[in-house]
DNA sequence: ACATTAATTATGT
DNA sequence: ACATAATTAATGT
């Protein structure tokens, strides 16, 4: 029974948290009950590490709300922002890639509401979880998919495509639409836009005065939005 | 075609 | 008032 010497001092986990979420969408409810009683939540401000490279990875993470950034650090210290993930993702997931430490650095880029679970637990979520395996590979797919491209365009393209590209997928990831465009919901500096272009923030800086005096794109300080995708698609093509 | 440096201004607590 | 973010110009590779 429920015990005051309980340390957990979270309320219950609703299950409709995770019924959504698609490595747990086909799953039971009193399967996801397990897994949700075997998870621990947690609340990061904007900024704060979830796990870092190179150290064991001890758990793995779902991301409930909230947008996360991964980020390798050069031996320099410079920082290269290799994705974002959006909210209903694993992430974490060293085990997915055969790795007993993380490949990198996870920074929450805004507010952030995580789940996770100590990494023993992978396998036999695995085994046991259908549609576990599959989805989540699935998603792990689609990411080395979008680094690919990445890497593709740092060698290929000029900055200004670099970043018009980097826009497009930051809208059509994590994009909200509003009245006269769309938003990254997400406060994102140019620094930010910069360590996703492997540039400098000043040329980020002028390329977007540019484009607002365009009109093709509008922006506060740490916010961006995009009134006309389509041109910045018609530039990243140029 | 871009980075770097530095100076200046704006914006959020 | 202070720190952080953004702009702008000048100079360098």
């Amino acid at each position: 029974m429920g015990s005051v010497l309980s340390q957990k001092t979270f309320p219950r986990l609703d299950e409709s948290l995770l019924t959504h979420m698609p490595p747990f969408s086909r799953l039971e409810k009193n399967q996801i009950r397990t897994i949700l009683d075997q998870a621990t939540s947690r609340r990061y401000e904007a900024g704060a590490a979830i796990f870092e490279e190179g150290l064991p990875a001890e758990r793995f993470y779902m991301l409930l709300d909230g947008y996360v950034r991964v980020v390798r650090i050069t031996p320099t210290g410079e920082q290269v922002t290799a994705l974002h993930i959006p909210a209903g993702q694993l992430l974490g997931i060293a085990r997915a890639l055969g790795r007993d430490t993380y490949p990198a650095t996870a920074i929450s880029a805004s507010e952030a509401i995580v789940l996770s679970w100590p990494m023993r637990l992978w396998d036999s979520y695995v085994a046991d979880y259908d549609g576990f395996a599959t989805e989540t590979y699935k998603t792990v797919g689609h990411r080395v998919g979008e680094m690919n491209n990445r890497i593709v365009e740092l060698a290929t393209q000029q900055v200004e495509q670099r970043v018009a590209n980097a826009l497009l997928r930051l809208i059509n990831q994590t994009g909200r639409k509003v009245s006269d465009g769309i938003e990254i919901d997400f406060p994102i500096t140019r620094q930010d836009l910069s360590e996703l272009t492997a540039t400098t923030l000043h040329t980020v800086s002028r390329l977007l005065s540019g484009w607002e005096k365009q009109g093709l794109v509008e922006s506060k300080r740490k916010r961006i939005k995009v009134r006309d995708p389509h041109a910045l698609v018609v530039l990243a093509q140029t």
